[in-house]
DNA sequence: CGAGGTGTTGAGTCATTTCAAGTAGAGTGG
DNA sequence: CCACTCTACTTGAAATGACTCAACACCTCG
């Protein structure tokens, strides 16, 4: 009923693309019902273990990863408010990556089961669904390619970056935002070790294209660090087009 | 009609992990009305493009890759008879990635629009399609995980172990395959030189874990390769307990 | 026979890693 | 208020794995 958007980031999230109807917004308000605090570093998934439930962000960041044999770390996503986790665990019984809590938050669980609701009562709610893990592999592409084939210095720039256009999607717009990841974790994300993320960023700092204070991260340049890193922004190029219509939503809700 | 499952890679590929039924042959039959010659080489679509159209694999081995301002190459996924290519396209309109073939082949154009037929009229193929869709993207940041923080050898062992995993899906169990992808492209596709990856490959062949003679691979030892390369096969673990029942496709088929 | 594509091998180079030492700040307890 | 500890970050030197470069072998195709 009371169409406040800002109370949810998910809502906010998916505004963001099409026009949500109230059943909409009904649909998705069930997602967050319930309310779970997180604290940092606490593991809220572990590979391995049954996917029982999903989760939205509700506030705070998470992080996908599994660990290597060696112990080493590969960080697949970073999750922020609004993020759906565990839409990519939905094919499995065990899940494949673990999560774990950078900061303090809360996260809203729901059962698999919680997003039939959506798939048989919202086709274009199901298509913004589909559409947007679509776009998030697409990211995690790009990260790769970055990872593989580009310095040091680009893997990091595209990675900074990378965080900016997903901040971007729930509506903070802003150059200057606060990144709470340590440097070995964002090396685990693009494949390097914490010594050279930290060289990185130093020599992008004294370069002028980024500026870091007080836990705070400024991106002074974005003309010249999508240049440098090759960064193509895919929540911003997203097609929404191909989605059913709102009307053919209708009938199908008056359908059943 | 005559429902030989040898006719279609698509149907023996998809009949692997839901039984179909006779509605849901016709419509996958439908993305297979039309057929295409494609020459080793052939660019099938360019990145920046328009994404009309999507294809069904029909014969022979194609890859998707992105090029980089530097000239070099990253190949994102090899693409085998049965695949379905483009449907990581759907939220974008300019295509993300080139595809070309490797070999002789044949594909199956069809409208982006294609799909809405499965979609609309069957919840249990959609829920296919989008588990499919899930378990290519776990792959592919396996193979990103692999790249970032294995070995060399171990990289291409787990790219050779992903080949294998997924001929397995269109029924191909054997251990001794074709393989028709030069090692630059190999190389392309986890991130090292041409030169590197003849290096791997001929340690790998000297260790007597692969064999190779006149374009065959033959994998010697799956457990030694999948230790060494920490290797997961995601196809094999698909759960598909999720689906809607086939009764319910009925019930919807009848209620259209 | 030559040309082009492909794969192998070795030598030298280079970017990133590893190792190590040192700084800074936050939190703790005496 | 001052050690003390922890974590995070920085910086330099040395080690290393993959890259570049280059030569050569092999095969297919004309």
């Amino acid at each position: 009923m009371a169409s406040e958007a800002s109370d949810s980031c998910l809502i906010r999230k998916f505004s963001n693309f099409i026009s949500l109807t109230p059943s909409d917004r009904t649909l998705l308000k069930a997602l967050e019902k319930d309310t779970r605090p997180v604290r940092p570093g606490q593991t809220v998934r572990n590979a391995g273990r049954r996917v029982e439930e999903l989760y939205v962000v509700g506030k705070g960041w998470l992080f996908s990863y599994t660990d290597l044999p060696d112990g080493r770390r590969h960080v697949l996503q970073i999750h922020f408010p609004g993020d759906l986790i565990g839409v990519n665990q939905l094919p499995f019984v065990q899940a494949t990556h673990d999560v774990e809590a950078v900061t303090d938050g809360e996260i809203c669980p729901f059962p698999k089961q919680g997003l039939d609701a959506i798939l048989t009562q919202s086709p274009r709610l199901s298509a913004l669904l589909i559409g947007l893990t679509l776009v998030e592999q697409a990211v995690a592409l790009d990260r790769f390619r970055a990872s593989a084939r580009m310095s040091a210095r680009a893997s990091v720039a595209h990675f900074l970056m990378g965080i900016w256009a997903r901040l971007k999607v729930t509506g903070e717009e802003r150059t200057r935002f606060h990144l709470p990841l340590n440097q070995a974790l964002i090396g685990d994300a693009v494949g390097l070790t914490n010594v050279s993320v930290s060289k990185a960023l130093t020599r992008l700092e004294r370069e002028g294209l980024i500026r870091r204070d007080d836990g705070m991260i400024e991106l002074k340049s974005l003309a010249a660090l999508r240049n440098l890193a090759a960064f193509d922004d895919r929540y911003a190029s997203m097609d929404t087009s191909w989605f059913p219509d709102a009307a053919i939503t209708e009938i199908n809700a008056n359908g059943e």
